[in-house]
This record gives C-alpha cells, structure tokens and sequence, in this order.
DNA sequence: AACTAAATGCAAGTGGTTTGCAATAACTAA
DNA sequence: TTAGTTATTGCAAACCACTTGCATTTAGTT
C-alpha cells in the first residue's frame, strides 16, 4: 500500500474524528503498517526522524490515534509502551525474557491459547503470563 | 501479622538468598502485606518515607525481592508497574479505565474467566483486555 | 569486639515523555 | 483561488520517574 493509498484509506475515520491529514500523521501510520512487530515511541521516532518528523509530533500522534482507535497500546512488562495498527483483529504476544522477541499468537482462543503458544510460537517455554481486563467498574458505568 | 513474625516468615527466602533483614526491606514487604492492592514504586516510598525510607532503597528492593520471587511484578496498561507480595496464589485484575480502581480476579481459569469477572467484580462493562505471554523462545532456550 | 560485605541515604545524573509557544500547514467557505 | 480559521508541527526547555556513584551505616560472621 502506497501514501495515497494509505491517506484514502484513512482519510473517512481521521475526519470523523476531526482530524487532519498531515503529513507525520501519515508517515506514522505508515511505518506502523510496515512492521511485522509493536513498535516503541521511540522506535518509531527513529524511523520518523529521517522524514524532520520530531519526537514530540510522534508522542502526540500516538496519543490522538490510540484516541480514536487507529492505533492499539500493547503493553509489555518491564518495558515501554509499545503500539500497534488497530486493523488487525484482536490478538496477543508472547514475549522472549531473554532477547525481548516477540511474537503475534494469531487467535483469541483463551480456553486452548496456552498450548497453542508453544505449538506455534516457537516457544519452548511459556515462564508465566499477564491477563488483564479493562473496563468500567459499576460506580463509573453509572457517570 | 506484626514486625517481628514477618521478619520471621520472610527470614529463610532472605537468608537462602544471601540477603540481610533490614528495616527498609521490612517496611517495604509490610507496606505490601497491609495493602489490598498492588502498589506503584512511588505509593510505596510514599507510605515508606515516614520511616525515612529512600527513594532509591525502595527501586533496589523492589528489584531484589522481585527477583527472589517475594514480589511479583504486576502490569497495567498506561500507567506505571505495580507490585504486590507474590505470596497469594496466581491471579490477575480488572482495572476501571476512568478511576482506575483495581479488583483481584481470583482465580486463574481462563477459559470462564471473561464472565466471572463481570460476575464477580462488579465491572459492569469489559472493554478489552491484554494477555502476554513470558518465556523464552526457541533460540534463548539453547543457549 | 573486630571484621566483612551488603545495604542505605544522599545528591546528582539520566532518559523517556510532556509542554509552551511561535511558525506552519490543512481544511473551509467565500 | 484566496483569505480566514484552527489544528498541527518543530523546537527547546521542562518534567518526572527511575538509576547510579559514593561515602557511611548496618547486618551478620568470626
């Protein structure tokens, strides 16, 4: 997919949202579409940066696209903040303690998904895991 | 459970460990002991200061008893690590998103796990939730 | 009681992330 | 197309959680 290709395609959700498309909020996204694997802020800045695109636009970029669900927060222990497209279905990652690999685990199957880490992964061993839910708790569900 | 049986509970881990009882270190499993809820580094040395605590031994401790398995790591999307005693069985959390109250999910069935917290929690509406695997992966396992 | 090594407190440093602000670029409507 | 409006950007400085160096203290040992 090219930058005209990625701005149409892009282009009705940024303008619900109010949003205009520029140029680092495009680079971002397509730097996010071409990697195989969550990336860092900084990571991200990296690869932005040989476009004059400044770390600051990136943060804020990530924050305003979280916002209107175009970019999805994954969050890995004792690291950074790390993002992703949100047009992939739901999934999640296995995570190396040594090198930091990671790798996508292409189903939500909860019930079988730990045995399938391993079946698929290239994981030989799964040390432990991190669950977590996120919604409203009854006392905020009735603001 | 006062002082003196917690420098008692935790003597043989410390000592096993090669690590000295000290007063900070006490303070900083107490603190834990006495809280419902998992702590970030900084409520921590919040509570710990009192006892002149600083900032600095609490970050070490944390590390260290994280790394004997007395406290476990807990992560939270978008804010800070939390830690808990890593005494309770395995279990994980739903976090409110707008007040970010914290709920133990007591047990660890994943399968049921997505009804039972609304059952049991009294969050009223589940956004998404984050699963993370930690292992090593094929290559780190040779080594 | 003297010795050894770990642990602490303090203060300074580090590094990722955020913020203020003036300049620029994107959209809107004549 | 052009002028006007507002979001967005780049830059630099600030911020804040966390880490590190080092001299001193404390725990555990002989």
């Amino acid at each position: 997919m090219n930058l005209a290709a990625l701005q149409e395609h892009y282009r009705p959700a940024l303008q619900d949202a109010g949003l205009k498309i520029t140029k680092p909020r495009l680079a971002i996204l397509a730097i996010l579409k071409n990697s195989k694997l969550p990336l860092t802020a900084q990571e991200i800045h990296a690869k932005a940066s040989k476009f004059n695109i400044d770390q600051a636009t990136v943060y804020r970029n990530l924050e305003t696209l979280s916002a209107i669900d175009l970019v999805r927060l994954v969050n890995f222990q004792h690291d950074h903040n790390h993002y992703e497209l949100a047009t992939d279905e739901h999934h999640h990652h296995a995570i190396c303690e040594q090198c930091g690999k990671v790798v996508d685990i292409s189903k939500c199957d909860i019930a079988s998904l730990e045995k399938q880490v391993k079946a698929t992964s290239g994981f030989t061993q799964i040390n432990h895991h991190a669950l977590e839910f996120f919604g409203l708790c009854k006392t905020c569900a009735k603001k």
